[in-house]
DNA sequence: GTTCTGCTATACGGAAATAGATGAACTCGG
DNA sequence: CCGAGTTCATCTATTTCCGTATAGCAGAAC
């Protein structure tokens, strides 16, 4: 525990983790299986500390290896956005961009955007991370993001692009089974579609609506997908950007005067990706895009 | 520019940056000249870019290393958290945190805190970046940040340890010399110290107080500091937090009941360091202190 | 002008890491 | 119960990489 270790030895560990065996790190790196393990003990005499359990079945992680594995996947996503950005010549578009975006912006508002950016740039290939959960651009595990909270860090570029409203729906049919509700407290006796986790975004919901307590929903899914989806299928009520829901004419808003939540439409990107002419034209594309679609 | 260039070419690449030459750099490292120039050949060729100038006084960077310089900045930072994680053996606080804090902060509060911090762990190390322009846990620059806006990432650990009040504030002798302003607009007349650059909180300051616009200012300083050097040196009027102005006799609040600014304090912490021994000591110890500061 | 110090570029011998092959242990499925 | 398919560990030949030494060049000090 004396130098600091080859950083090679590092990307050698992260392959251990993400595959689980000497073997496929090696298959996966094109490596040979000696080297890698010959890296793993490298390592381990480096740091001083036993990172892996050798069974016969692969290598199992101890706890200092999992203490460590958000450190080498961070690694591992700023190689990646330094490729990325090596790849970025001179001025041209072209390269890889990668976008994060929540779900349901991925799957509803951004393939028109994507395509028209595609056609401009043929040369720019486009990688999108959908996830509700994660801080994608915290570890550089993209470049831009689409962020329904204002970004305070200084270091981002940052671009309000306008705002979404977020309402309930329901599917036409099953309002006229159930009933049309009239008041927020007579939800309670409806197919009631909410979240699971804790984000901010929700946090601020259920302080505005706390008649919509989570034991009151019929079904919990953290995916906004998996909730539109359900919605769609005629399961009951719930939250749908009024943008997406316009699309779908068997969808019926309802409490539209009661429940509307406005989610301002933040575009994100590092402030060191301003020089990057393939980042400021997907930027760009998206700024306009997504601005289209907050005005209706 | 087929495959993933070795991550040692990379940490070569960010000393040459750093250092300006092969031969710097190959001293920082412990390497030899050859060594590292054979490793910025061999980056040049993977990702197929000139990236240095050759002069007979040293490397200067093409347009495209400085691209790709925040990149290699983050994974030197990256690989000094992962070591520093590393260090941390099995729940024993020992080790080094590193802990980012404004200036005044770090020089007006924390040093008792981390002093009685260092008392109860003799083995704890710390490592104390003060800086007000840069968000240090972007870029894993620091393990634990103290801030004045509050934090909106799912990805770290944060706690509100309660509020800091900023207020106007002069030394006495230059009130009874200049007098003792009674309006808000009364201060154009004297000698005001004020920021020059833009950060969140400036910018909310100044929404809330427009009749100090920057040209007013007598002196603008970044550095929050040096503004209260000024102060306490009698230059003029300025802001300064009111716990730390309590502690100089000669200096005495002017306006407080027309100017005064309240900060949230928050610390903040990735989620990964969550599981480590030693800075969840030091987050519970800011925590401790700096809350202690905030009632008083 | 000379010398000294900094820098880069190149050539070459030796050490170190790598690839490849082999063996042993274990799991899974018929 | 046994063979196919994993896995990791070990050994050796080879390739790769590193360090030493040297040359060449530019600027500063004397």
């Amino acid at each position: 525990m004396n130098s600091e270790p080859d950083w090679d030895l590092y990307r050698s560990f992260a392959a251990v983790l993400r595959e689980g065996s000497l073997s496929g790190a090696a298959r996966s790196l094109g490596l040979t299986q000696p080297s890698v393990a010959r890296h793993v003990d490298a390592l381990e005499a480096a740091i001083g500390t036993t990172l892996f359990l050798r069974t016969q079945r692969g290598l199992s992680p101890t706890d200092a290896a999992l203490r460590l594995k958000p450190h080498v996947e961070a690694l591992v996503a700023t190689s990646a956005a330094l490729l990325r950005a090596a790849a970025d010549h001179a001025g041209q578009v072209r390269g890889t961009v990668r976008i994060s975006a929540s779900e349901v912006v991925g799957v509803e508002h951004l393939p028109p955007i994507l395509a028209e950016l595609r056609r401009r740039h043929p040369a720019l290939g486009i990688e999108l991370v959908l996830s509700n959960s994660i801080d994608d651009l915290l570890g550089r595990q993209a470049d831009i993001a689409i962020r329904m909270v204002e970004p305070v860090q200084q270091a981002l570029v940052t671009r309000k692009v306008g705002a979404v409203e977020v309402g309930l729906h329901a599917r036409r049919d099953y309002l006229d089974r159930c009933g049309v509700p009239e008041t927020m407290e007579a939800l309670a006796g409806y197919d009631l579609i909410g979240f699971d986790a804790e984000t901010p975004a929700i946090r601020a919901m259920a302080g505005r609506y706390p008649m919509l307590r989570r034991r009151l929903f019929a079904l919990c899914a953290d995916s906004d997908l998996a909730q539109l989806a359900a919605i769609r299928a005629g399961f009951g009520i719930g939250f749908c950007q009024v943008q997406v829901a316009r699309r779908s004419p068997e969808l019926v808003r309802v409490l539209e005067h009661d429940c509307a939540i406005e989610l301002g439409l933040w575009i994100v990107m590092h402030e060191d990706l301003r020089a990057s002419a393939s980042c400021r034209a997907a930027f760009d594309a998206l700024a306009a895009g997504l601005g289209a679609i907050a005005r209706g």
